[in-house]
DNA sequence: CTCGGTATTTACATCGTTGGAACAACGATG
DNA sequence: CATCGTTGTTCCAACGATGTAAATACCGAG
């Protein structure tokens, strides 16, 4: 692999005029920066970029700390995520808690100012006392505990409101929530947002309707339902936490023969890919994760010099997609 | 953020002997040692990766290259590939093609031995002339082109037959293939085991019932599974090449109310955890991703520091899980 | 008490890059 | 022709770590 000692030789001229040529600085003189430009043509010099961050005192990377890549919407959001971080020119990290307290902790240790230069953190079990960072970091989602840090989201409590509002204005009335959970801030404010839209309509609030998730897959998803249509008295629609939840709720309710929306109405939240072709396709709460995963980056890039500026609170806009699971074709 | 000299002088003693604390080197006399450790302890000293890794050439990360992460493949089998990097101390950089030759020949450019030690590329439509790789590299999948490099996967006509064996065995008699592919080495392979399977069963090969898909997303299989249901004589079985084609394809059929399994028999390949939860379930072939993953690695970091040795060509097992698209319950 | 050998520590150079200061070349000015 | 400011280039140090080799401390044997 040439350097710029190699590239330098060929062209006939010190170190330093190279790096001034791959560094853009103007004053070379038109014949040096001809022959150092064939040069770096000639030998394919790409620059050590370990080195050159240690000279400047930055790495390149950010990380990314996420519960699991295989659930479809940290798979969605990370890919975003390298797309905008991309334009910064970072490469990202991507570090896998498993939504497990010591996942997230070991993930928040390995990161140091010598491996990244920023983070962005899905965390769901952290406590206060965890968030000792050394480098800038951003918050996706809502955390239960208050922190000086920056967050980017959408509005949780709106958009779980606009989910339950809607199953309202079909005319359900014994309406589930599947996906409580005791340590997850999003948990809450989604809970606060169904017991919002419930009082709205005059509904009352069935405790015995709301069953927790512990992991937010389709397994759990399926379960839960399961435990619903055991009730004596079953609901008529459901919000789920998240996708996943659903379509696992959507399985289980089409096993028992429970149709789907006629017999129980389903809404989701974050709008999968998968959501759209299963069937029937599930009604669900899109946030616009492109714009989570840029404006993430930019918070951080904008950031990146001034450390310790009041954290930036941002919310991103959502949207209610309807489909088959709440109203038939 | 501390450096070995403030370790050093905190201990008193030299910045090499920090060093040799830190990597474990045996003649260090026991008192100083006592003394580094307490002096690491309290700086909380975290070696400076770039650094280290610029004195040592190498750089501590290998690149996955695949098409995209919100395909559930490749986010699932990210996700092991960076469990399984860890166990060598390797972190994983990602990067996205999207399936295009741009999007591939730009990130293997981007891939240098000053970036990545290794890498691992899940390649779609390179031509021989791209793999000028400068740092060691293994393939997923079947590559069309005959490069000189180590590939790890599944045997893909044994696969693709089994998938339609199964169907044959069912009794069906006109089974459709989706995911013909002019590019892709895999499309081909599967289409071989297809064509092999009906030969073994003594039937005939339909072009009509071949149908291409250019991108392997769920659109792609509802469009194409259209297209059948539109044939005069349309077929009573489809086995398409992955799993996101046969969601598209189950979705379409629902929409013509048409019925699986009983009208068609649908088969997938991977195994997504989403075919496990759709209505109906998929039958589908299931590869080993865990097992293809920890081999990829397995096989970077065994060759570092021989770099061209005979290629390595690993088949990692796979099998045939029945569900409900194939047999109803 | 010196010598020889081993155990332990240190100074120094180095990885590839960039910032800063010093320096050289140059035409223009007085 | 000396001086000056501008432009262009080079030299040197530094980022933080580690390999090499040289230096020092230590030990028992002669």
């Amino acid at each position: 692999m040439a350097t710029l000692k190699d590239v330098a030789r060929l062209a006939g001229v010190s170190v330093k005029t190279v790096s001034n040529v791959v560094n853009g600085y103007s004053f070379v003189k038109p014949d040096n920066r001809a022959r150092v430009e064939a040069a770096l043509e000639a030998t394919g010099y790409r620059p050590n970029l370990g080195a050159r961050n240690l000279r400047r005192g930055r790495t390149g990377f950010i990380a990314l700390v996420l519960p699991e890549l295989s659930i479809p919407y940290f798979a969605e959001l990370a890919g975003l995520v390298i797309a905008a971080a991309q334009e910064h020119e970072w490469n990202v990290l991507i570090e896998q808690t498993f939504g497990t307290l010591s996942g997230e902790r070991l993930a928040l240790a390995s990161l140091g100012p010598h491996l990244v230069d920023a983070a962005i953190l899905s965390p769901e079990a952290l406590q206060v006392d965890d968030f000792q960072l050394s480098v800038p970091a951003v918050l996706l989602g809502e955390h239960a505990v208050d922190v000086p840090i920056s967050r980017v989201g959408i509005d949780n409590v709106a958009a779980a409101k606009t989910a339950v509002g809607h199953l309202v204005s079909l005319g359900r009335k014994r309406i589930a929530a599947i996906g409580a959970h005791p340590q997850r801030g999003t948990a809450a404010l989604r809970l606060e947002g169904y017991r919002a839209a419930l009082a709205e309509a005059d509904l009352e609030f069935a405790p015995s309707l709301v069953v927790p998730a512990l992991n937010y897959h389709r397994a759990d998803g399926a379960a839960a339902m399961k435990s619903l249509l055991d009730l004596r008295n079953p609901p008529d629609a459901v919000f789920c936490f998240n996708d996943l939840l659903a379509i696992g709720a959507m399985r289980a309710a089409a096993e028992r023969l429970v149709r789907v929306p006629h017999d129980l109405a389903v809404v989701g939240f974050d709008n999968n890919e998968e959501s759209l072709y299963s069937s029937p396709s599930l009604t669900s709460i899109a946030p616009d994760k492109a714009a989570i995963a840029s404006a993430a980056v930019d918070l951080l890039h904008s950031r990146a010099g001034s450390p310790d500026l009041v954290p930036a609170d941002v919310q991103t806009p959502f949207s209610l997609l309807v489909r088959e699971s709440t109203v038939a074709r």
